[in-house]
DNA sequence: CAAAGATTTCAAAAAATATTGAAATTAATG
DNA sequence: CATTAATTTCAATATTTTTTGAAATCTTTG
């Protein structure tokens, strides 16, 4: 049984909207930053149950969010004895979460843009017989610049990695 | 009359594959991409009627785009003698599009969440008479970290504006 | 200043995305 | 091992976002 109050505080509340925004700002459910929000600020972790509950959101918003937050290891699966339900709470770690979400959300992102821009290189140098020649040159040097906004792209995430320390 | 052939060529499908997938991590629509790479890799200013044409979109997002583009400064007007159309070409420092990005989209996200969180704060001290006192000790750990990578993200924007330097 | 051209606006349609809840599945208990 | 509880899945629905194109507005030019 939860003890836990069914209304959520103004506190909570004003805590989820910051999630939520935040959320929103990375492209992801309302709902995720809801839980996640509210899994923050929870004195005790909760059951999906006691999600559902305060939260007032469906069965599968809450399984579907939770499952995208275990995948972004945003939350942690915590055994309460005596209760047959999983628990949650909340990673706290900023500094792990941001890890966790450049190196799998980002990096990869940047990894294929990096490849694409190999391929257009090629296409270009195929292009050699045929095309202007000052013309391809122009356009060698808009994917060169290309190149070092993908290259400066790929320093600049572990030093966000690594900024994020407290 | 604009002399641009009216079919995509392979280069210019795989540039504007490019951005257009960087504006969906951006969370901007898909059309702002396909403008902006279409003038990221055309050779001369292109007008309105060009980019409709090439990129088979409708008047109105072509416009809709365009205001985007400008707004975000990604885009810029360039006269052309003769022709009574606007014509537009793109920002190709990334530098400055970066900084232009980060000052008007992320800088104000930030102090929202800013002046949020001291609005959360208020509402804890607000809470001392009543409240457990230990619990509200605990939320204020919580909030403070919360306060902690706020900071920390408003030390971050400068730091990425400059490094995309070359 | 009329006429044609270019651009913007905006309501409606289409497309993409998120949410719901009932049914299926999986896991725990007596 | 049958029963009940917990969780997941997924098709249907709702919501949000993007796109379209016709009408309105603004601009240029003869």
């Amino acid at each position: 049984m939860s003890q836990a109050t069914e209304t959520l505080s103004q506190l909570e509340t004003e805590v989820i909207t910051f999630f939520v925004r935040g959320t929103q700002v990375l492209g992801l459910p309302k709902t995720v930053g809801e839980i996640f929000g509210l899994l923050y600020i929870a004195p005790a972790a909760l059951s999906m149950d006691d999600i559902i509950r305060k939260l007032k959101i469906s069965l599968g918003s809450a399984s579907q969010g939770l499952r995208t937050l275990r995948s972004l290891r945003a939350v942690r699966v915590v055994y309460i004895p005596g209760s047959r339900r999983d628990h949650y709470e909340a990673e706290t770690e900023f500094r792990t979460l941001v890890a966790n979400f450049l190196r799998d959300e980002i990096t990869p992102h940047l990894e294929s843009g990096e490849s694409q821009i190999e391929r257009v290189r090629r296409l270009l140098d195929a292009a050699y017989d045929g095309g202007d020649p000052e013309l391809i040159e122009w356009y060698r040097a808009r994917i060169d610049k290309l190149g070092r906004l993908s290259g400066a792209a790929q320093h600049l995430v572990p030093m966000i990695a690594n900024f994020i320390k407290f």
